[in-house]
DNA sequence: TGGATATTATTGACAAGAACATTATTATTT
DNA sequence: AAATAATAATGTTCTTGTCAATAATATCCA
């Protein structure tokens, strides 16, 4: 049991299976987030840039104040106010202020920015097909469902 | 199915299981890490900063070399050697040069490296008593023979 | 109504970390 | 002995995390 852990991370055993559990809770998330941090770099974005266009997207034409952007975040990033200025620099969000709350300065996507995420899209498609290859949908239903246990009660 | 991740989240669905397993992971993982790090900052270090104590702890009261210490590292950071100069100016590691291949710079950890770790345990393994209230020893042992699913050949 | 309080975002400052190139030292190979 | 490889340190630049301060607007409540 955990061979492959084990050669991973070096480690003749493991303290117990919660441990194990942990550690390949770890290792696994972060193989797969190097992924896309790989497939946004090659469109000269960060991940996280990448995970501010992906929730704009979904709000588009409208824009989501910061507060939202953060709550929607898969890793909340403190400082969204940065991330957002970056990618106005790259022309791949705008800021405007509502006209309903106008203490909220909302961000929306530019069209370059869908285009962006376009490109992207292709690579990071392929980790959901490399997700698909490895596990079938029972066993995909079963992870999640043993994650969500995980956190449930937590947020 | 997958209520809590679309509230977490707020979306109202996903693109597939494929993605569902995906996220499901991530916000697992970035949850746990966020535990860690505020485990490991309550003794003044970070989470890659204790990692690093927690791989020399190994080999105490022998040292790693870099590299060494790079490949057990559960997220792979590129600058060890920058993080292994603030645990220095901390004083709970030292570096020192192997005699058998003096290219080397082998780095243990100190007393002082000792006691932080056993100050920051209790926390961390807290974490493992999360898990382990959660799940049972076989939902466990799933969970970690679905992840290994996942990642294996990709070593 | 008007002043206190809360909310929201920006800005500044500094440390940590990621990414990449360069340099220095020592081992190994040829 | 010279060329090449391996290893680590250093320099630089950018992004992110953290924390404190400020500014603008909205809400509350007396």
């Amino acid at each position: 049991m955990g061979e492959i852990l084990k050669k991973r991370l070096k480690q003749k055993k493991f303290e117990s299976t919660e441990q194990e559990a942990l550690l390949n809770i770890f290792v696994t998330s972060n193989h797969l987030k190097s992924k896309i941090e790989a497939a946004s770099s090659t469109v000269g974005i960060t991940a996280a840039q990448y995970n501010v266009l992906r929730i704009l997207k979904g709000k588009y034409p409208g824009g989501y104040p910061r507060s939202e952007i953060i709550v929607r975040m898969i890793d909340p990033a403190p400082d969204v106010t940065r991330i957002i200025d970056r990618l106005i620099k790259q022309g791949l969000v705008e800021r405007y202020t509502s006209k309903e709350d106008r203490r909220l300065s909302l961000t929306k996507i530019t069209k370059k920015g869908i285009q962006v995420l376009k490109k992207v899209k292709p690579q990071i498609d392929s980790q959901y097909l490399l997700i698909s290859k490895k596990l079938n949908k029972s066993e995909r239903k079963n992870l999640s469902g043993l994650l969500e246990k995980i956190y449930k009660d937590l947020f």
